[in-house]
RNA sequence: GCUGCUAUAGCUCAGUCGGUAGAGCGCAUCCUUGGUAAGGAUGAGGUCGCCAGUUCAAAUCUGGCUAGCAGCUCCA
């Protein structure tokens, strides 16, 4: 290795000390400003590093501003950052002396003959086991920036105290860090929860609450346009579609496990308490009900694998604080389905939802973003937060990685993260703000089919207890909606887009003929409107522009005599004229073919 | 649910020290009939998110609620 090349910001290993650096920067500023806040953790993250304290007020723009100004000065001061050990009980009573409670915790935490190392830069010394820049004056002046500050739970742990995060970044220079705060300002350009509205996909309304968007006309159009894809998509693949209640009786809820779970994140109608009363639930998941599918007679080894799949509305009561936009709502769709199946069918039928998942997130132009999880369970928490026996979830984990590993899933585990009937492949995507939510999820259970008396009948004639698979194939739509906005900043592929063409006469003289145009296009399924306004065409190009209009036939005197259209793209491309017939044929085309480029 | 921020016309926002509101865009009407990103004129439109409190007087100050935003926690 070439050592120059060790100590650039492209190693990711110099970058993370570098941000780790600026942590202690940010901190020794505070301390200097206000000696009396107190420290917890500092790291480095992907992009910059955090720091959170336990202040006894808020952190407001000026004051990140004043600490902005005393990091300034520290870089400056060109301070040696030193490394020293103590023994962990020199250590815990080091930071004792400090008055530094989160620290001695820490400290606390690590094993007796731990021995505890330390970062001194000056009068500022933290906890750490580093590595770090060799002194302070390796960050520029300009060149960081603190970018928000919010609340974050001392060690993760909601029922523990609420510290305050301070989130910062830098580069090696004030350009880098202006073309990345720049990059980040244009990234929020796309975020749904603004375009979506302003394009009019969707709305929220106060008084019918949090959680539960209104689908406006082009946002309904593109999700029907979805679910029909994937619909016939599916029953191509052997799927056959079923439509189950929205509710049920607490009664199946409790066969499947739920009601002990999630009954707090359910929609409850009745007194659930009330034993001797009906009550009932909005549904938080399909499963129980199309198990009834399953159910409906006896089933033979024949039967199987039996693909069942649904459109599916589900309602999750989730905590007032989660709701984001069309990415985390109360009420949702989703491309669910269940696969029942014979263990020898697994493999088979796993790589079946796993390449329908691939296929559909390549289609709609998600995939290359998309990464992978291996969802598994943590023991430490069996009984609790997971069912059935260590054995038959090692199995079931044993399974899935044998699968995902013939099949060549680059993945990363998730500890914990599994449901708690079984393991879960997830795929996820992050969205404008970095924040990352799974997409599709394709799992493994081998606890309900038992809950739920699902047998069948195998060729000697024993009864056996199937496998089940969850999962999607386009996932949840609003969801998916949200992503697409932001993948192509409104401008979404011209199969899935609500109006593909915009008709556009010159004058009155042409609105006849454009009439004519948008109903003939209407009638070959081409999403088609008319801009009859007495407005001058510059000014029906530019709304068209603005709302991502993907074709823009501009109708005048000419046209009319040679019987053509001309034709504009929304890149802003002059196809030039051509007849409508020409027209069509060509955009009827890339319908079909699901282009991404237009 | 937690921490912080926010809520004024359909949208984006201004409104100083507390004295009951303003712009641009959009919308409506009229003029304009035009060739690839904004033609002109006129007009309508607001219990200042909701409920209390302080005050002679609240968009403005205080509290509660509702909704929105970022993060944390959660996500069957």
């Amino acid at each position: 290795m070439e050592n120059e090349n060790l100590y650039t910001f492209e190693n990711p290993e110099y970058r993370k000390t570098f941000w780790h650096t600026c942590s202690h920067i940010m901190a020794q500023a505070v301390k200097r400003l206000w000696p009396e806040v107190q420290l917890a953790i500092g790291p480095a993250i992907d992009e910059g590093w955090y720091y959170d304290f336990d202040a006894p007020f808020s952190f407001t723009p000026e004051h990140l501003e004043k600490i902005e100004g005393e990091m300034k000065k520290i870089c400056k001061e060109r301070i040696r950052l030193e490394r020293s050990e103590k023994p962990r009980a020199e250590a815990i009573a080091y930071m004792e002396s400090l008055n530094e409670p989160y620290k001695v915790e820490l400290i606390e935490d690590l094993p007796e003959d731990a021995v505890i190392s330390f970062y001194t830069q000056g009068e500022f010394t933290d906890l750490c086991a580093g590595p770090h820049l060799d002194h302070t004056g390796r960050v520029k002046h300009n060149g960081f920036k603190l970018t928000k500050s919010c609340g974050a739970y001392w060690r993760g742990d909601s029922n523990r105290k609420m510290l305050q995060r301070i989130y910062g970044i830098a580069f090696p220079s004030k350009d880098e860090l202006d073309q990345y705060l720049e990059a980040q300002a244009e990234a929020l350009k796309r975020d749904h929860n603004k375009l979506g509205r302003e394009l009019e996909f969707f709305t929220t309304v106060e008084e019918i609450g949090q959680g539960l968007p209104i689908l406006l006309p082009k946002g309904a159009r593109v999700i029907q346009k979805l679910q029909r894809w994937i619909e016939d998509e599916e029953q191509k693949r052997g799927y056959l579609l079923t439509k189950t209640p929205l509710m049920a009786k607490r009664d199946l809820y409790k066969i499947s496990g739920h009601w002990d779970h999630y009954r707090d994140g359910m929609f409850i109608m009745g007194d659930p308490d009330d034993e001797e009363k009906e009550c009932f639930a909005l549904r938080p998941m399909t499963c129980p009900f199309q198990y009834q599918v399953y159910l409906n007679r006896a089933r033979s080894y024949r039967d199987l694998p039996m693909r069942l799949g649904e459109t599916s509305t589900l309602f999750r009561n989730e905590d007032s604080g989660e709701m984001h936009g069309l990415i985390r709502v109360r009420q949702f769709t989703i491309s669910e389905g269940h696969l029942v199946l014979r263990p020898d069918q697994l493999e088979e039928e796993f790589r079946g939802c796993l390449e329908l998942a691939k296929y559909v997130l390549d289609t709609v132009g998600m995939l290359e973003n998309c990464t992978f999880r291996f969802s598994q369970w943590d023991p430490a928490r069996a009984g609790i937060k997971y069912e059935g026996t260590a054995q038959q979830w090692e199995e079931a984990q044993r399974v899935m990685g044998e699968i995902l590993d013939n099949l060549g899933v680059e993945y990363e585990v998730g500890i914990d993260e599994a449901a708690f009937y079984g393991p879960k492949l997830d795929i996820q995507y992050k969205n404008v703000f970095g924040k990352e939510d799974t997409i599709v999820t394709i799992q493994i259970d081998m606890l309900l089919a038992q809950k739920f008396g699902m047998e069948y009948v195998d060729a000697d004639g024993q009864k056996k207890t199937p496998y089940i698979i969850h999962r999607t194939s386009l996932g949840c739509y609003e969801r998916t909606l949200a992503y697409l906005i932001e993948r192509y900043a409104g401008a979404l592929p011209l199969w899935m887009m609500p109006e593909q063409v915009r008709v556009m006469p010159i004058t009155d003289r042409a609105h006849d003929y454009c009439k004519g145009l948008v109903e003939d296009l209407k009638n070959m399924g081409i999403g088609a409107e008319g801009d009859y306004r007495s407005e001058k065409l510059g000014y029906k190009i530019r709304e068209a522009q603005l709302q991502k209009v993907p074709y823009m036939l501009v109708v005048g005197d000419r046209d009319m005599e040679n019987g053509t259209v001309s034709v504009r793209t929304r890149k802003g491309d002059d196809l030039g004229a051509m007849t409508p017939d020409e027209f069509t044929a060509k955009c009827l085309m890339q319908i079909a073919s699901k282009s991404k480029e237009v």
